[in-house]
DNA sequence: TCCTGTTTTATGTATGTACATAATAGTGAG
DNA sequence: CTCACTATTATGTACATACATAAAACAGGA
């Protein structure tokens, strides 16, 4: 027996209540003996189930059905340009403005890096010309100084920093938003509609490179499975 | 060196550019021979940064550093009540609604069950007495008879399915919406708030189980770290 | 050139063994 | 009874070895 089939076993044992939530099941040597494989193999199988949250696992206590899994969602932030090309839609993305100015004390908060003007960006993303997001972008020049020269009209600034930037992690929030006067003109859309907003940051050896935000047009969707 | 460290040494390395976005990187044995471990090591360390999307690995075509790294988010999807008394507030549920109806169309294309009468409840739940989410959901009584029985005022739907029904899986999407007049009143906010939206499909054995809407209050934010 | 079948190679998986580690359970002294 | 120490035990990790598998690279023939 394969990890993967000791993983589906599991799973289908935990799926028919034959263990269930909270209960200790069978240690990862008796499991094996059952299961005729080595106990490397159900480690393997446990260890990958203990990830996805369907399992608690604690040294010596041993190994207990969670009590209740599925609260870790994973799903994948998008690539703009990929989510629209892969529609068949064509891809267009306007700069609207860049200027070095102070940031607000919001985004001077979420840059740690003070009242310093800072380069800013601002942009539209377009599916078939239509609006599909749009983009408040702040980039710390005194990490990337290149930054200023680049050309963000012939690659969007997504595109350009994932290319020339190094960065080792990031954050974001999800949230809501009405449409004021100035979005509805951007987005073209109703003032006072539903907005979904996502708010990332991104690092790179303890400093924030960029903070941008995104408001996508009405009526978008993210998704995700478990 | 054990796989934790193999592990920060790639990443140290793909984040000081040794190895830059796209290249290839040495195979597993030549890596094992240079920082002097097993191959077995280096393979463990090496799937865990694939999993994370930092590296893509090939059979025989070899490991190389992602394009777009960090493209991969988790977050945890809330448990309401943990996450209000998490926060020292007092939380609460009040059932709104409880009737056998046929559902709308959407729901009943979410569901995948035909337009026969099931279950549906409508919820608010409070922090501190004040509005924090609204909760329309939909139960296939078919698969679950017992929920026609159930007491949803002593404990929380929510919570009642979690404890009482097995699932193997599920999906949802976010999005948002603007208030209308009756989301406005049950939230007591204004009409025309942006507010953040999360549908959620539960799944066993084939069948969908339940079936949710939570409207969650205006400035409500979902956070999560990559 | 193009197709086809073969070789090579890097990753993927399985196993037995050994030891490390954390945390419970048990023991004994006071 | 309580505290401190010890033993036990389930998981965690490391390693050497072996074989499986996918896919690129190569070779040979039409």
């Amino acid at each position: 027996m394969g990890w993967q089939a000791v993983q589906d076993e599991v799973r289908a044992r935990i799926s028919r209540r034959v263990w269930k939530p909270g209960a200790l099941i069978p240690h990862e040597a008796e499991l094996a003996r059952e299961l005729g494989c080595a106990r490397a193999t159900v480690n393997r199988a446990l260890r990958g189930l203990a990830e996805a949250g369907l399992l608690e696992r604690r040294r010596k206590a041993g190994t207990r059905v969670a009590l209740t899994p599925f609260r870790r969602a994973e799903f994948t932030i998008p690539l703009i340009r990929d989510e629209i090309e892969g529609r068949g839609q064509r891809f267009g993305c306007q700069v609207l403005s860049r200027v070095l100015r102070a940031p607000p004390p919001e985004v001077q908060a979420r840059m740690e890096g003070g009242d310093a003007p800072i380069l800013y960006l601002a942009a539209l993303y377009t599916a078939d010309n239509a609006p599909y997001v749009c983009e408040d972008r702040w980039i710390n020049t005194h990490a990337i100084p290149a930054a200023l020269e680049a050309d963000f009209t012939a690659i969007s600034p997504n595109e350009w920093l994932v290319r020339e930037v190094p960065f080792d992690g990031g954050d974001f929030t999800l949230s809501a938003l009405a449409a004021d006067a100035g979005l509805a003109e951007r987005l073209d859309c109703a003032a006072g509609s539903g907005l979904l907003v996502l708010d990332r940051r991104t690092w790179h050896a303890g400093q924030v490179i960029t903070s941008v935000r995104l408001v996508f047009h009405p009526g978008y969707r993210m998704h995700s499975q478990t």
